[in-house]
DNA sequence: TTGAAAGCGGTACCAA
DNA sequence: TTGGTACCGCTTTCAA
């Protein structure tokens, strides 16, 4: 026959009886209320020491009606155990952003991955809600048009890496105008004239944007875009195979070209990779021959490839962190011009690399 | 003068008002409990409807003392803020495996990072003791030994990707002394003979598992080692500079053996990029004049390169699935013979893709 | 099949 | 400076 502990952990009555106080002197103590004999409180402290006195959050958020507690959704970290994919690259710097801020504010994060459905969105943002968190951060892996949830907006939400369709919440995304205007511009500020452009699927909002982007820094800069210069490489995404085929179909069309282009920008750093590959293949030198500017700034490529990759870096970690910093003022109740800037988009800086090369 | 509401969310008495019944009814129909006569049933269900009622977890948890939480301490996620690194990939497939466990049993995961100092780790330790987490998981985002501190040895724990160096924690690992073995395997099965092996630093756990892992297979191949051919690629970490120097040492050395390699076995997936870079530079082909193997299949690098690496996967998912099992079968108390194996070693497959040329 | 009341572990209000 | 007591929202025990 056993015997069970009768309660494992000590609560504050056990602490007041030890120290021979009342448990709103505990209370006190616990959260360096008003002014407790110092005597006193050292008693307390003791006891609580010796009973290994851990305060309930639960109890203390029955009272209070505050948590601390912020419900990060997301759909990288943990989908598709099978796939094993570069994805979730992308959310890691989302969340460290994220985390540094909550952690100066005080806060706890609640982390669940939606997978793929969205009736498990559903079901989350309504555990989120049983725990009472204060307010929910939905964070996707790839800049996106989403239509969140009704549940979402019962509550201070922001969109991480992604927008409402219909601005009614707040968002903050990267600046994929910006982002292409950049690339653009690393090469033109070197002295190139005609400049490639291997684009994602037109499919996602990043590859328009930052077509503008390109087009822009070219009239900024006074040049003419050669449409013959700017290419899809469709479905560059999966299967690997694939996609190096279309590039290579892609990259012997712009290096046929009459007038070839001097440099090649990339719709990320996985292409600029593919680039690079088949260039070696082809036996012509980067930068020598031809410059590349990738995208994203995955240093496992960036770093490693040779030349290293000159590319537009995206902000995740920054944008964690404006995202995290707006839902807590939303939380305080700090009304910070709600009204313009619903969705904000934040610039990454160019890595200045070795793959371009200045032909001033 | 603006009106406040005075209680946002609606609670059991609210509901159980509105659907003229006690507040016992409506828990039992929350928790389908007991028979509750359909038409009853049918009322409460939608007076929880209109009134949006979502229970609160922790009046729950106060009176049952269970959370359905999981603490989960890591430091890869969002640790240094301001160091762009491929770091964190690991925990992100590790927590992919957990996560898809813990979604089974219901329980969800509070994410914490402890990044770098010691007593951000007792303070969060402490946070999850406080809200009541039912176990912790403690991740590591690469294999090392750790000396855990107390407060993880008053809950169920498990070490995730990481063990204690007294042994006393259940702790999932990867089992490296296979990894090297299969690594070694794989360009022994092909007919490979002379088989170089650039290992990480010695100071990490891996490396010396893997270089044993590697004698063994020789020796079940009845092939003999030549030490010359096992080199360590020292601080084959930062900065990528530097790593590039010693690689290139390391290779040059390999190369202008009297009997050189014919496959290079790389410590990991990085060093096996840069191992390619190097060898175009001086015209080496792979796999015709060498062949080489990667660990760790960070797709981002092993899918893009050419040819395609052939390399040892580290079952990331699996293991963090595995460690999720073990924590929530100590939780329920089952007693799954602790006395063996309280540190369990995951074996990752060989991924067989185009950089071993068969020599048979 | 349903309900009344106690209690979980804290905090808040008011009194001493 | 300290204590008594009600109460947060739910579950449990027992009774009807």
């Amino acid at each position: 026959m056993e015997i069970q502990e009768e309660r494992v952990v000590a609560t504050i009555y056990d602490v007041a009886q030890a120290a021979r106080v009342s448990v709103k002197t505990v209370s006190r103590v616990l959260n360096e209320e008003a002014a407790v004999r110092p005597s006193t409180r050292e008693r307390v402290l003791q006891s609580m020491q010796q009973l290994n006195y851990t305060p309930s959050t639960a109890a203390r958020t029955m009272r209070t009606q505050k948590t601390g507690l912020i419900g990060v959704l997301t759909t990288a970290i943990t989908s598709a155990p099978t796939t094993p994919d570069a994805a979730g690259l992308p959310s890691v710097n989302l969340l460290k952003g994220i985390q540094s801020v909550m952690d100066r504010s005080g806060m706890l994060m609640m982390v669940a991955d939606t997978g793929e459905s969205p009736e498990r969105l559903e079901q989350l943002a309504r555990t989120f809600r049983e725990h009472r968190v204060e307010g929910i951060l939905y964070v996707a892996d790839y800049h996106q048009s989403v239509s969140p949830p009704a549940s979402l907006f019962e509550l201070p939400t922001v969109l991480v890496n992604c927008f409402d369709e219909h601005q009614r919440l707040p968002a903050v995304v990267p600046d994929d105008v910006a982002g292409g205007y950049r690339a653009a511009e690393a090469a033109l500020s070197r002295g190139h004239r005609r400049i490639g452009f291997l684009t994602l699927p037109e499919t996602m909002v990043a590859t328009q944007l930052r077509n503008q982007g390109f087009l822009e820094a070219h009239e900024a800069w006074e040049v003419q875009v050669d449409p013959g210069l700017v290419l899809s490489v469709g479905k560059f995404l999966d299967p690997p195979q694939e996609e190096a085929r279309a590039l290579r179909h892609a990259l012997e069309q712009l290096l046929n070209l009459r007038e070839p282009p001097t440099a090649i920008c990339c719709g990320n750093d996985k292409m600029a990779m593919s680039l690079y590959m088949q260039l070696q293949q082809w036996g012509v030198s980067i930068p020598e021959q031809l410059s590349v500017v990738g995208f994203d700034d995955y240093t496992l490529i960036t770093e490693l490839l040779n030349p290293r990759l000159t590319t537009v870096a995206l902000p995740y970690v920054e944008m964690g962190q404006r995202a995290a910093s707006r839902l807590i003022q939303e939380i305080q109740g700090v009304a910070e011009d709600r009204s313009d800037r619903i969705v904000e988009a934040l610039a990454g800086p160019v890595i200045w690399r070795h793959s371009v090369k200045d032909l001033r």
